[in-house]
DNA sequence: CCCTTGCTTCGACATCTGTCGATGACCTGT
DNA sequence: ACAGGTCATCGACAGATGTCGAAGCAAGGG
């Protein structure tokens, strides 16, 4: 019953274990590092309403038109999504006249896990 | 400072839901600024050593002079535990010489319940 | 007392970050 | 080919942030 072999690669192989739970040990440097950069890309209010649109869209992604009013301009709707990116919390797609961003999956549920508390 | 942080109401020990969950609906301003907050007292290399150095010390809490062997200067390891006082995930008591920092329960969990993923 | 140790605050500085307008690249109708 | 819409990149700028040395508090010991 145990036997993963025939598990969709869709499910939790996806998740990343970057760096031990924050409450387990003392952090490296690297880990140090490598966990700043995954919350640094949170750590702006645009950069959450960003992304909460497309997380919270209907099919699971969402063009940047659609999600793009968030009292910013649309260059600065594009450099966040760019961090977005960059941070491997988001893909981003060109089909046609539209680009549509998708939440890259597992990302967050690794993010959860490291502020997981021990037990 | 005021010593109302020993002394819980009722609704301590709960997880606070600050906002909903990332993924489940668009982020208000006002929660994405509250958020944002958040995540950003964990965006730094340093914040993210000291604050793990705190939380997986064995007695729950831990002098500054057990800590701030990081890599900075003495000052900027105190600036940084004061972003981490202010953000509410540390708390600080002075004993005699030492100061000695511990977790903010609770805290974590809520940060954690706002990556969870929706189902 | 004065001196030492532990920690915080202050002032200054360099770098990083978010923001914008202008421009460029890409696609689609006409 | 051209015009128009969508999105990314560029260059510039103000403000935020991380860092340090110096100085200020607080506690304890001679």
């Amino acid at each position: 019953m145990s036997n993963v072999k025939t598990l969709p690669p869709a499910e939790a192989a996806e998740v990343v274990p970057c760096c031990p739970p924050l409450t387990s040990a003392d952090l490296s440097e690297a880990d140090a590092i490598t966990m700043a950069a995954m919350f640094k890309a949170l750590a702006d209010p645009v950069r959450l309403r960003l992304f909460s649109r497309v997380a919270s869209h209907p099919d699971g992604e969402a063009c940047v038109c659609d999600i793009q009013d968030v009292g910013v301009s649309q260059p600065t709707v594009s450099h966040h999504l760019k961090k977005l990116r960059d941070a491997g919390l988001l893909s981003s797609e060109r089909r046609g006249t539209w680009v549509y961003y998708r939440v890259e999956p597992g990302v967050l549920a690794a993010m959860a896990a490291l502020l997981a508390d021990r037990h």
